[in-house]
DNA sequence: AACATCCGCAACCGCCTAGTG
DNA sequence: GCACTAGGCGGTTGCGGATGT
């Protein structure tokens, strides 16, 4: 060894393997509290003995509220592949235009679904595709970024936001920038070196500009042609009906939403199922009951606006837990928070037992 | 029923990068 | 510009459940 860096800590030192629902409530509680500001720092305060590293990804990765869980849907599986086309194993980015999706899950999925999907998908029309690819590309070296059979089939280059209430997708500016960024060193690997002048590529642009197909060109000179990505992008993305959410614009709208399902009184909360023990106890600040009342006021102008009601059901049942809470408690659902036993100081607050995963119920099982 | 193999997922590892002094 | 720190990211691994023999 001798090489890289010291380790972020010491590892005979910290918990490792699977997390505990003990640990979990700590770390959500503590977070709930006081947020993440130092990852390092936070397993200490939290009385947590775990690596900060290995904190902040159980939190990103399974305990963040806004998570949803469950299969995948066809649409985003295509948004998944789409962008994956387009930037690769660019996982953290795919997962920014795919909310309530994390990178991890997204690079799982695609490592152990749809990459073997395509595989049989590209052999099944690799006869047919490589006729047509050696008439186009037979000009170009093509080592390009989007080789000819990557060019995407149907509407969407990747600069794109998977938006869950109409399953269409809208761009993010980050990934837009990457995209650019990818096209221009795209042109460069395909201009011809000898020729000083530009490509002429002016009836491509406006075939692109004009068409409503342009998942229909199967060359990547056409498809790189495109400069102005913007133009197109607006033109062939952006769908009528698509109501635009600014996921990451209003943080704290979100926050309201998120909060209906973790803050719930300003007393101490017991957990169901378990022991009246001070670990067991969450302490919520006192602030957090105006919260939760302003939460609710703007959840029911969220849900008559945008329909996702249903978003904060009750989250029990197959698939929505993590499956060593299944293992560890099989009776138990230990982010059900017991209200029978808070002393209620607000008496209209009445929320029932909300979990906290304030998030989508999908369909069943994450596969496994 | 017992064992072997496969598969999916959560977690870890180490590198990269941005921020700071 | 340099050193250091912490967060973020992508690749990889290992465990446990599912399936096959």
């Amino acid at each position: 060894m001798g090489k890289g860096r010291a380790p972020c800590c010491d590892k005979s030192q910290v918990k490792r393997g699977p997390w505990s629902p003990d640990e979990d409530l700590k770390l959500i509680a503590f977070v709930q509290k006081y947020g993440h500001e130092n990852w390092r720092a936070l397993p200490k305060q939290a009385g947590l003995q775990r690596c900060g590293k290995s904190c902040r990804l159980r939190w990103i990765n399974y305990l963040r509220p806004d998570l949803k869980r469950g299969n995948f849907t066809a649409e985003e599986e295509e948004t998944i592949i789409r962008l994956h086309k387009a930037i690769g194993n660019k996982w953290s980015k795919i997962a920014s235009c795919m909310p309530g999706r994390t990178d991890n899950e997204i690079k799982n999925v695609w490592n152990t679904h749809l990459k073997k999907k395509l595989v049989v998908k590209n052999s099944e029309s690799s006869a047919s595709e490589s006729k047509l690819e050696s008439s186009i590309t037979s000009s170009s070296s093509s080592e390009s970024f989007l080789s000819s059979n990557e060019v995407p089939k149907s509407t969407t280059p990747a600069t794109s936001e998977f938006n869950e209430q109409t399953s269409q997708v809208t761009m993010t500016n980050e990934i837009k920038k990457d995209y650019e960024k990818q096209l221009s060193s795209n042109i460069e690997l395909v201009k011809d070196p000898k020729d000083s002048s530009n490509i002429s590529l002016s009836s491509i642009e406006s075939n692109i500009l004009n068409t409503s197909q342009i998942g229909d060109m199967a060359s990547p000179l056409s498809y790189l042609g495109s400069y102005d990505v913007d133009n197109i992008l607006q033109e062939v993305e952006k769908p009528n009906n698509l109501i635009e959410i600014p996921w990451e614009s209003d943080y704290d709208l979100w926050n309201f939403i998120e909060n209906i399902g973790t803050y719930q009184s300003n007393d101490q909360v017991q957990l169901e199922g378990f022991q009246a023990s001070d670990e067991n106890i969450i302490n919520f600040g006192e602030e957090n009951v105006q919260d939760v009342v302003e939460a609710k006021k703007w959840s029911h102008e969220f849900e008559n606006e945008f329909g996702v009601g249903e978003k904060l059901e009750s989250n029990k049942g197959d698939g929505v837990l993590p499956k060593n809470y299944d293992a560890v408690e099989p009776e138990i659902d230990p982010h059900a928070f017991d209200f029978n036993d808070i002393t209620m100081q607000e008496s209209e607050l009445d929320f029932g037992n909300i979990q906290l995963w304030p998030s989508l119920p999908q369909n069943n099982n994450l596969g496994g």
